[in-house]
DNA sequence: TTCTGTGAACGGATTCACAGCA
DNA sequence: TGCTGTGAATCCGTTCACAGAA
């Protein structure tokens, strides 16, 4: 049933269900591809496509129920279920993202800090120690741990980004402003602010 | 000469612009579309082809010159100027954002922080003051200002992002969870960590 | 020879449009 | 009638392949 999933699909799957969370805040039941479009800034026929790579969730006349499709996207999705992640880097913006309170209500928990500067380790933030990075391996090892989150400094980020991976990560989530490579069936994502306003000013300019 | 260029082009630039930096802080002088595909795992192709939209920056039998290629792309993408932001919502998320250090290398700069928490207004982070929502619209017409950094509740987001747009803000950096409309013409980019990792784990569930 | 710039070919994603079911 | 699910048609971005300049 799988067949071949493009993946541009795939990212737009956290947004689709993000958005059926909200109608279940707001205690809607059913909604049409019509109605969760203008919502998303989406087509509707892409709604209604890209949800027939996984099945057939809605009913011809109605719409889709809420509840159901949240709960179908959140299986398909392997959000049914909760994903301990480490964290490399504690400087000021790895802090930030140790206390970031989005992550555990979504199922996301950083269960060890690690950092290579001998005045941080065995301190804490919050409840969580951190430990020398030395130890990343067997924790990852030891805690079944699939995602590595990097938070440090460009000019490291690769190595780090290597070490993850060499010691069994297999999603890195990298706020680090560099490129980073990754090997073939390893899932890397971005996060750079700057980037993102880089590509807006192109439009502002006079 | 600036045809249609699809933003989809737009938005590799500062990708490219990043790795033309990385080889000019490694002194290296020219750079072919082979070499820097490599680095950014793009095809070199895609990189000529994306650059062709905006002029001949290379030399056949050669490649690029890579201070040259660095100031087109800069001045094309609008970098060579500073551009002053201005900062809503100053919780814990955007206490940090006020101190990313990334910013101002790169011509970003928060110009001024809202909240709406009278306990805030008047106190400061770092050397900027904390001014009250009220005030938003004054200072984005005073300081010519033309983005707005949102780090509020996903609840206010939408609220906050219509007062900045009714202000004259045309750019929009979202960190809110939360899905967000803006009119014709003004550009959002959305920085939401959770939803990175949601489009990873459909891959890493068995 | 090397490597750019680019029209042409290709391939994949989006949209269309409609059969079919509630 | 209203709206889904989906093959077909369309659109658009990527890659190919080569002429031409250094």
């Amino acid at each position: 049933m799988p067949n071949r999933i493009p993946e541009i699909v795939i990212l737009r799957l956290p947004m689709y269900r993000r958005a059926l969370h909200s109608l279940e805040q707001d205690n809607i039941d059913v909604v049409s591809s019509q109605e969760l479009g203008e919502r998303l800034q989406v087509t509707p026929a892409q709604i209604r496509k890209d949800l027939s790579y996984f099945g057939k969730f809605g009913k011809q006349g109605m719409g889709y129920n809420v509840k159901r499709l949240l709960a179908e996207l959140t299986r398909i999705m392997g959000l049914d279920r909760e994903w301990p992640m480490v964290l490399v880097g504690v400087g000021r913006l790895g802090t930030a993202i140790a206390s970031y309170p989005g992550f555990v209500p979504q199922g996301f928990r950083i269960v060890a800090a690690f950092d290579s500067a001998p005045q941080l380790i065995g301190r804490k933030i919050g409840s969580l120690a951190i430990l020398d990075i030395s130890e990343v391996k067997r924790t990852i090892q030891d805690k079944h741990v699939d995602i590595g989150i990097v938070a440090v400094p460009g000019s490291q980020a690769q190595r780090i980004v290597d070490m993850l991976v060499a010691s069994g990560a297999r999603a890195i989530l990298n706020y680090a402003p560099a490129t980073i490579r990754v090997p073939p069936g390893i899932h890397l994502r971005d996060i750079d602010p700057v980037l993102a306003l880089q590509s807006m000013t192109y439009y502002l300019k006079p």
